[in-house]
DNA sequence: ATACAGCCTCACGCCGCGTGAGGGTCAACA
DNA sequence: TGTTGACCCTCACGCGGCGTGAGGCTGTAT
């Protein structure tokens, strides 16, 4: 709190002080004191300045409108946030690996996961729609979030010519096995599409960064780890 | 994405155009494309415009810092963004059910609902600390969004004078021992902290919503509907 | 030839203040 | 009695990320 901000507010018409002295000092009173608390808190709420006014001296009915269009609001602010955050865990996750270490790569697999539920046709969007009532929508990016780093430390491997069979790599068949369970819920139809979808998915990503598309090589590689 | 964007990104040096007709008409490439691509996923991530050049143009490990630097930047959005989530959802929860409909009243539950966890001891705090590791924080808070409403629907109730064995009185008191175990999970120092601090917290609270606050009379009032 | 869509540059406006410049006011201390 | 600081005042410009005109040129369809 600035007195810059409580000029702001007083040129604005939404906070005026008491009183001036003499010599043009502003003098607030507490009632002013308890506006600017409100006031902090629907700005905290992203209510506008200009429409603040509105709702301090406004009813009741109109403030708790304004409080449920403000909850929508949050919920699909965090929803994106979340989705974020997520993708960018995933990526560093994928560079602490050693995985990848260049711009291009990086830039890829953010876009790569924010388009990992693009794609889908409207039956399989029906069976997602479900289970993310089943499981909780956080839950499903957290999985969703796993499959890159998962497919790219496989990869990894196999490219060092690790034996299928090496508990390391059996360790992340196991992994992939919980990832594919974890995803599709008994669902056959979803778990072929998963990785289908990956393959077909961006053309750039595959260009930057193949190694996070699971193909023929990677899949039967992983077979034989999980025998 | 308008024009003025893009030659708003030219003006600035993020984005140039490969080439210009004769006429003066920007054209734009697919590596063009390709970085604007990547601008909007900066941008998402919370980068200014003005820090993105470097990152673009820059070596993967400045990216990289940056990424795990923005990675906390949007826990602490996330999480002050649920805080805020939970303290509307309660206030929303008390208008529909009827509790309260006055502005001041609104505010104040707002308010109160920042402070409660405020206000307490060092050794309150490491215990606190410790049940948030166990049952993680997005949990705590839901939790303690909901001991407001509670109170006030049990208040109603006490007003209208129902008999505390009235089955609606002691399904609240059920509510209540729930939160209270949730709340202290066992811990007895934490469970008298709780309603204690509640009781002491905010004198504008005790102002606009006394009925908020649990006092003694609806303590024991509570007691009854236990037995 | 004419209409109309789309591009260009230049310039000001928005929000929520931060940050000065240039000057007055007030309590404390020499 | 001055003088020193720490505060206050007004006025005015600046930021970021564009939106929104005004006034004019270009390109394509009819």
């Amino acid at each position: 709190m600035s007195v810059r901000t409580l000029h702001y507010y007083g040129e604005i018409g939404i906070l005026e002080p008491r009183e001036r002295t003499e010599s043009g000092y502003r003098l607030y009173g507490a009632e002013a004191v308890l506006r600017l608390q409100r006031i902090r808190v629907l700005q905290e709420l992203g209510v506008p300045l200009a429409a603040m006014q509105r709702l301090l001296d406004g009813e009741g009915s109109g403030l708790a409108e304004e409080l449920a269009r403000l909850r929508k609001e949050l919920a699909t602010r965090i929803s994106t946030l979340q989705d974020l955050q997520l993708r960018i865990g995933g990526v560093l996750q994928l560079i602490e690996q050693g995985g990848i270490a260049e711009p291009a790569q990086m830039f890829a697999i953010l876009r790569l996961m924010s388009g990992l539920s693009a794609g889908l046709s409207d039956e399989e969007r029906e069976l997602y729609a479900e289970r993310r009532e089943a499981v909780g929508e956080q839950r499903i990016r957290e999985v969703e979030a796993q499959w890159p780093p998962l497919i790219a430390a496989v990869r990894a491997q196999m490219q060092q010519g690790t034996d299928p069979q090496d508990p390391q790599v059996r360790e992340l068949a196991r992994q992939w096995r919980a990832l594919v369970a974890e995803f599709s819920a008994g669902n056959p139809q979803l778990e072929r599409g998963t990785v289908q979808r990956m393959r077909e998915h961006g053309s750039e990503l595959q260009q930057q960064l193949p190694e996070a598309i699971p193909d023929a090589e990677l899949m039967d590689y992983i077979r034989r780890a999980m025998d």
